[in-house]
DNA sequence: GCCTCGGAAAATGTCAGACATTAAAATGTA
DNA sequence: TACATTTTAATGTCTGACATTTTCCGAGGC
């Protein structure tokens, strides 16, 4: 583990680097312990705070925990589903807000990216994630739901349609272009009628999806994103002419 | 901005997430320049060390940048595509080796987020993005090429094609699942014969763009999909047997 | 012999204060 | 006005200390 001398970044910075390097490469494996804040701060010829800068940076990433104690230190975190999942959200959700996208693009690359789903979650449903999406579509045709708890329950209808595709690896991939979706569609208020719509559609697609169709779950989707863009589109525009 | 009084964590994960918190919100927007180190420690009560891990974790999430100097300090980071890019991929590559995912599912996952862009693509790609694909096709037939340079240059193809979709926020999410297949491609011995045969596959696929026929690119890539499983299955059980 | 209790030890967590370095702004001067 | 110099305000880094947590081991009592 050696630091990049003329890098222009900070000291921490580079030794972050140096250690996730270390990480990555396979040289420190998960679970392992690192050296202690000492040993590792001589090392590096730093001071124990400017080390310290530099774990704390890598706990920001999941890439090391720390535990306190005779027998504690840093060790090697074990990336976990669930660890990734949350920085992805955070991450896309982040990305979307900053950077202006249109709720076409956002709507288009998420109904995309679902689509991909439809064939495998077809094939593999079970009964587990039938019952969660009816549970789902159930809950839309509340008349006492806020807008905010309409929206939750959209996401978790289509997290639910993700996973039954049963591969781990493309629900994490899908995690953040679905839940990332979640504040755009809040912007956009549902009325009664908007509602039922989109709760039939997902009725729809969960028939499909029960009767092993995936061409018929396509056209729902189909239907779906059709219907949230023109939803989307009107409420826009009537907002654009208030101004 | 408060810290959460009850909770287990460090003071500086605490102040770390109340910032957060802040930015996530809105509260604080890009660009906007947050307190001086010392007036923020003075804030939250704790000492200027302290504080400082805790923008180091921000730091190393993107989400602030800190200048030197008379009018220095941290600023709220817009968080760029190329930023949420190699995060994405960083993630994706280290879930992939630490939770011992099999081929098998990285491979479905990414092919089938691919056909996911294909129709987007047939309808958008650009002269630029069929010319970057003959490139690395072309590219993929030279004898003297290694292992690994002819798996980047895959990637590349693949980028390309999810690219040629024309929607930015297709292209993040899509990164995680490209970019991290190459250390799991690299895995695999590339001979002649599977060279020339990939290489086919590509062209046909680039042919079928240039035409706009997304049917047609689907067959090349479902094509594509089966013979890199083959040629996976045959390595492993090769490796397996010599073991 | 076994169990409980209480320190010793080793590690991270936190603090205080100082100095080094950087970059902009203010100031002085030809 | 234009240029050089000084001031200033911020981050970057170091030193040393103390607080806290957790484990381990040994002493003492049953």
């Amino acid at each position: 583990m050696k630091i990049d001398p003329d890098s222009p970044e900070d000291l921490s910075a580079r030794i972050a680097a140096a250690i996730r390097e270390a990480i990555v490469s396979g040289d420190l494996i998960v679970d392992q312990r690192l050296p202690s804040e000492a040993e590792l701060a001589e090392h590096f010829g730093v001071s124990r705070p400017t080390l310290r800068e530099a774990l704390k940076r890598l706990a920001a990433q999941s890439l090391i925990r720390t535990q306190r104690g005779a027998t504690g230190g840093a060790f090697v975190n074990r990336l976990s589903y669930r660890d990734a999942y949350s920085q992805h959200i955070a991450t896309s959700t982040l990305l979307l807000s900053m950077n202006a996208v249109s709720f076409e693009t956002a709507c288009e690359a998420r109904f995309a990216l679902e689509r991909a789903c439809l064939p495998l979650a077809a094939q593999r449903r079970s009964a587990e994630h039938l019952a969660l999406m009816r549970a789902e579509t159930a809950r839309q045709s509340l008349s006492d739901l806020s807008d905010e708890a309409f929206c939750a329950s959209d996401v978790a209808f289509h997290r639910a349609l993700v996973d039954a595709a049963g591969n781990p690896v493309l629900s994490y991939q899908l995690a953040g272009a679905v839940e990332a979706m979640q504040p755009l569609m809040n912007m956009i208020t549902f009325t009664a009628r908007p509602r039922e719509t989109i709760a039939a559609l997902h009725g729809d697609i969960a028939d499909a999806l029960e009767r092993r169709d995936a061409a018929a779950a396509d056209a729902g989707l189909a239907a779906l994103e059709a219907e949230t863009l023109r939803l989307a589109r009107g409420v826009f525009a009537a907002r654009a002419a208030r101004a």
